[in-house]
DNA sequence: CGCTTTTAGTTGTAGCGTAAATCATTCCGT
DNA sequence: ACGGAATGATTTACGCTACAACTAAAAGCG
């Protein structure tokens, strides 16, 4: 599972979208925030990186026109990390695509007490792994 | 789960062994073949992965002493891959504390019935994902 | 206040993975 | 038996990630 789901998911997104599936839910986590914008650090929480990881994503979109950074004014250190009109269209025309991808490879397979089971076993592994957690297990996706 | 299992692997692995999860995963599966040696083709089948993947992989740790390369003589574009004395022992040394790792971050926040339950999910969605399934269900790793 | 520590973020580098190109050998249809 | 297709494997180039080093600003503290 670990060495197969991966790679399905991160192809079908570069394949449609030429998004890695980590960027992908970068775009996504920020098009929930108000205003579309958050702190780089909060953003990293978000999407469970490092900042270092973050920071070269950021680079990378933004370069393609997806993200701005803009300095944080209360905070001289901070930036602010928000989705430009392009990568909100971008999240929203590849949305579609990458959950269809999700309930065709997981969710159709199983039947609704399967997906109960999962639901349960996976909060139990994640509540281990991750005990602070930044993740929220509700509708994060 | 998809983000936070493969690198909590990972870092023990890397920690504790210098291995990558799948340089442990190859090292695993070549030591329980007969003669402790496979085809490329075949391993990169017991693996799941690409054969340009395993020659990279392969090419590593050869250059470190784990595996041997060998052309084959029956089929004179194959390639046999052994596991050397050193190889083996890293595996055998290196085996209880990445086992220790999984039941610790997996198996141990389970009951006897969520472990039931996963294993009939994963089955599923592994069958989906997988189809031909060279992926062995039963007693791999 | 001044000095250290912590927090926020970026940058450089090295290593791993993927995809595409390449090469050699074997298979197969006729 | 011969030429094209398929198979087995490697190599190259490039992108992403982790790790470590670094800069800058804010907090803590005596």
């Amino acid at each position: 599972m670990i060495e197969l789901l991966p790679g399905t998911l991160d192809s079908q997104l570069q394949r449609d979208t030429e998004f890695t599936h980590f960027e992908y839910f970068t775009l996504a986590m920020l098009s929930e925030a108000p205003e579309r914008k958050l702190r780089m650090t909060a953003l990293s929480g978000a999407t469970n990186s490092s900042l270092a990881r973050l920071s070269h994503v950021i680079a990378r979109l933004e370069a393609k026109g997806f993200f701005a950074r803009t300095p944080c004014p209360e905070d001289r250190r901070a930036t602010n990390a928000s989705l430009t009109d392009q990568g909100w269209q971008k999240v929203v025309a590849s949305a579609p695509g990458h959950v269809a991808t999700v309930r065709d490879s997981v969710i159709d397979v199983l039947d609704a007490g399967d997906v109960a089971d999962l639901d349960r076993i996976m909060g139990r592994i994640l509540s281990r792994l991750y005990p602070t957690n930044r993740l929220r297990s509700w509708g994060v996706e």
